[in-house]
RNA sequence: UCUUCCUUAGCUCAGUUGGUUAGAGCAUCUGACUGUUAAUCAGAGGGUCGUUGGUUCAAGUCCAACAGGAAGAG
């Protein structure tokens, strides 16, 4: 994998660039369509490439470890060849859903044992095991093992667990660098900068990610309820210590107006299931703001979804239609939100680039907050 | 024409021997959702209990008449 900067605004922070992997390249700022358990939800591989433009999308160890599992992974070749997707892959570790399923989890040096959601199973995870998991996947980029501390978090737990994910980071190199990829091309592995809302932590965690001369680095641990200012900081905070000749990947973020506020940042990959759940839960969002399509007022508007996409298939339908596919509880209705959504968030993302490019990112960047945070 | 039964929220229905502010599901409206256990979750609005009269301290509940509906008999 190699990471080319071709444009910095003067400005701000944002830059633009290109990530070359054995499976195309990726134009950053990016933002990657979460396909959890090896699907984004309710939409086909050929909408991702042909009317979204995805470049790259998401899979989750954790998902796809429970099901369906290795053997099926590795029989059929690996996620790509699996889900028939011959871009990017990038896998989450699991260190999320860990987090995230607290119940019935149990962290220990040696790893997170939980037990899984499917049928109750109990599973042992370690930064050895979501190595070997991922290279079993195949993902071009796989993520560390780490923990994702809640917020809030006292100031004492959050610093050990911060220095628990820098001893399974330096596992999971250990692992990475031990084992090879199982199907040809190359894998790249991030480390994760954790420390919660805490400046001095994350300090010390992005200076101890930034050693590692790894191909890319992630901030993870924002977006889990914290207030929008606070994750803005830190990232902020973080961005300035990462290293500025590798791609940067802000974790599960976020609304656009996040990923506009992070991209002027240095911020250039996202990724976020916002724009698929809020989605198929009635949310657009739109060149024009945030609609929520199953309020009444839409009932009667027959114009195109998003005028601002131009001539894009989400286009052949109207809001009035959409609106009527929720509330008749169609299925149409979950797959063209999602089609809206992500098409406009690559859409978003795409002309960040191009402002970047252009020079003139930071007039534009104010405007677009603006108007893509408006209600309608 | 007679007999029996029915009438409670937009819809389908609960509502005990009469006893606090008449409930549910669906529908409607409005929110929430940030490295997906989520086509999910939460909240709100909505009633002259068919009408009128009576019994009673107290009636959705008991009685009568009327209106509308269903079934049966002729």
């Amino acid at each position: 994998m190699k990471f080319e900067l071709i444009a910095q605004d003067a400005a701000t922070g944002a830059r633009a660039g290109i990530i070359h992997t054995d499976h195309g390249d990726i134009e950053t700022p990016i933002f990657m369509p979460v396909g959890t358990a090896g699907s984004v939800k309710a939409i086909s591989q050929q909408q991702l490439e042909q009317d979204i433009r995805a470049q790259i999308i998401l899979g989750n160890t954790y998902h796809l470890y429970l099901r369906p599992g290795l053997d099926i992974l590795e029989q059929s070749g690996g996620l790509h060849r699996f889900n028939h997707w011959s871009k990017p892959i990038l896998t989450d570790s699991g260190g999320f859903q860990v987090f995230s399923l607290s119940g019935n989890r149990k962290l220990k040096e040696e790893g997170a044992i939980f037990q899984s959601h499917i049928d109750g199973s109990r599973h042992l995870f370690t930064p050895e095991s979501v190595i070997d998991i991922q290279r079993s996947i195949g993902a071009d980029i796989i993520m560390a093992f780490d923990e994702c501390t809640p917020y809030p978090c006292d100031f004492e737990y959050a610093r050990k667990s911060m220095e628990r994910t820098h001893r399974w980071l330096e596992r999971c190199v250990t692992q990475f660098g031990a084992t090879q990829p199982k199907y040809g091309y190359h894998q790249s592995l991030f480390p994760i900068v954790q420390g919660s809302t805490f400046p001095e932590l994350r300090r010390i965690s992005a200076e101890f990610i930034a050693t590692q001369n790894a191909e890319g680095n992630a901030i993870g641990g924002v977006s889990v309820g914290e207030p929008e200012a606070l994750m803005y900081e830190i990232t902020e905070q973080v961005c300035a210590i990462l290293p500025e000749q590798k791609p940067r990947y802000l974790m599960g973020v976020g609304t656009p107006w996040n990923i506009l506020a992070g991209i002027g940042m240095g911020i250039d990959m996202f990724d976020c299931v916002m724009p698929t759940r809020n989605g198929r839960n009635g949310m657009l969002f739109t060149t024009g703001g945030v609609v929520n399509i199953k309020n009444k007022k839409w009932a009667t508007d027959f114009r195109p979804i998003d005028e601002g996409l131009g001539d894009h298939p989400v286009n052949y339908y109207t809001r009035a239609y959409l609106r009527h596919l929720f509330v008749a509880k169609e299925i149409l209705a979950l797959q063209l939100a999602s089609l809206q959504n992500l098409s406009f968030y690559l859409h978003l993302v795409k002309e960040a680039r191009q402002h970047i490019i252009d020079g003139d990112f930071s007039g534009w960047q104010r405007n677009m907050i603006e108007k893509v945070k408006s209600r309608n």
